[in-house]
DNA sequence: CAAAGTCTCGTCCATAAGGACGAGACGATT
DNA sequence: AATCGTCTCGTCCTTATGGACGAGACTTTG
């Protein structure tokens, strides 16, 4: 599991390792101090299973830096961490793609558990906050896919034609092409490399 | 058991000290930051059980710096570590005479895994690398991918389009189209789906 | 210098992919 | 009995994809 830390202040960066250790066994975490420098790191290692964001940061700083964030990790989830719990800007966070918010001010145990959610491919939003500010905020972003689809959708993940997949599913390729359009329009995907890499990214097989 | 860990950053020695304290209980753990300075720890110490060397450091560096290190200590079993899995490094690195390789992408336990291997006396190659001759160190099938064509295909792992892929990177869907060819003809991929497959499984990125 | 490799762009063509409909069959729910 | 959801298959159409060429410009290597 790869992780990427955000954040100009070292010392809290060592001690997020510490604690980030407890999320997994195999965990890779990566760091840096500025949006800048993750945009180095995007040239290197293109996805994470997550990608942790102080919104206070020198230069590119809040909401400015997660859209170039987003923009150098399209398909990887970030959460978004900060001292001021300030709804407002939350919200517009999460708005603007990204997938949770934890608060420095939180104990350990609850960030690693909204960490989870999100690389579960959940959102996280500590109820404190979510409670004031509950209209503008939509989460549960959970995929209904039927039997047959997750069948279509597993043999397109291992990069099969629609003729190859109605050959192994006995169905017409006609009957693969509706299902992959239900798949598409399910995921909001507009390719099947983007199903795929959906896909894979939140578990969905 | 005497290890030497040669790598230019510090909080990375440090986060591999407290990984390769997995190894034995009675691990004995030396570091240096360059080829140079190992050169001089050899001057005290001349055998370890294992030596790990980074790819990417200043000074003497790659296959360079893997010479050197050999001639510093022709009877240590040498491992490489690197972020970036390039292939034909590694292929040459291994047929230099290191024992194995490590990616800095993998799990911890990979890692160890490997290393205990190395430690035995044998050699070590992730399989996504090594990629199918079981026997000896054949690592000729290779895949060669030009700069151009690894942004293509990072790109393409993304999900976008040959057109979109033209537009980000410049240049004309015709051209795309080329590298795209090009890189399905080094991956041995039927279409773009299973390439993204590949390169994500391989870590080509 | 010559050769090789890379990057660029073009054309032509066949096939795959994807969207937008309709529609019948079947089972479960109401 | 009627409705809903799913699965199935069809047609028609546009666009994307992928293969097979050639070819010029450029850099690196021998």
């Amino acid at each position: 599991m790869k992780l990427l830390v955000v954040d100009d202040h070292l010392l809290f960066r060592e001690g997020l390792r510490h604690i980030l250790l407890r999320l997994d066994q195999t965990v890779d975490i990566h760091e840096c101090g500025t949006v800048q420098d993750a945009i180095e790191i995007a040239k290197q290692i293109t996805e994470f299973d997550l990608v942790l964001l102080d919104m206070q940061l020198p230069g590119l700083q809040g909401l400015e830096g997660l859209h170039a964030l987003k923009g150098a990790f399209p398909t990887s989830p970030i959460t978004l961490i900060s001292g001021v719990a300030d709804q407002r800007a939350i919200a517009e966070g999460i708005r603007s793609g990204a997938q949770g918010f934890v608060s420095k001010s939180g104990s350990a145990e609850d960030m690693l558990n909204g960490l989870r959610k999100v690389i579960n491919g959940e959102h996280h939003i500590p109820p404190e906050i979510s409670n004031s500010q509950g209209d503008g905020i939509r989460l549960d972003q959970t995929y209904h896919l039927t039997p047959r689809q997750v069948e279509v959708l597993a043999q397109l993940c291992e990069g099969h034609s629609n003729k190859e997949i109605g050959r192994t599913l006995c169905m017409s390729e006609n009957t693969v092409r509706c299902h992959v359009a239900s798949v598409f329009r399910a995921l909001g995907a507009k390719s099947r490399t983007e199903a795929a890499i959906l896909a894979k990214r939140k578990g969905l097989l």
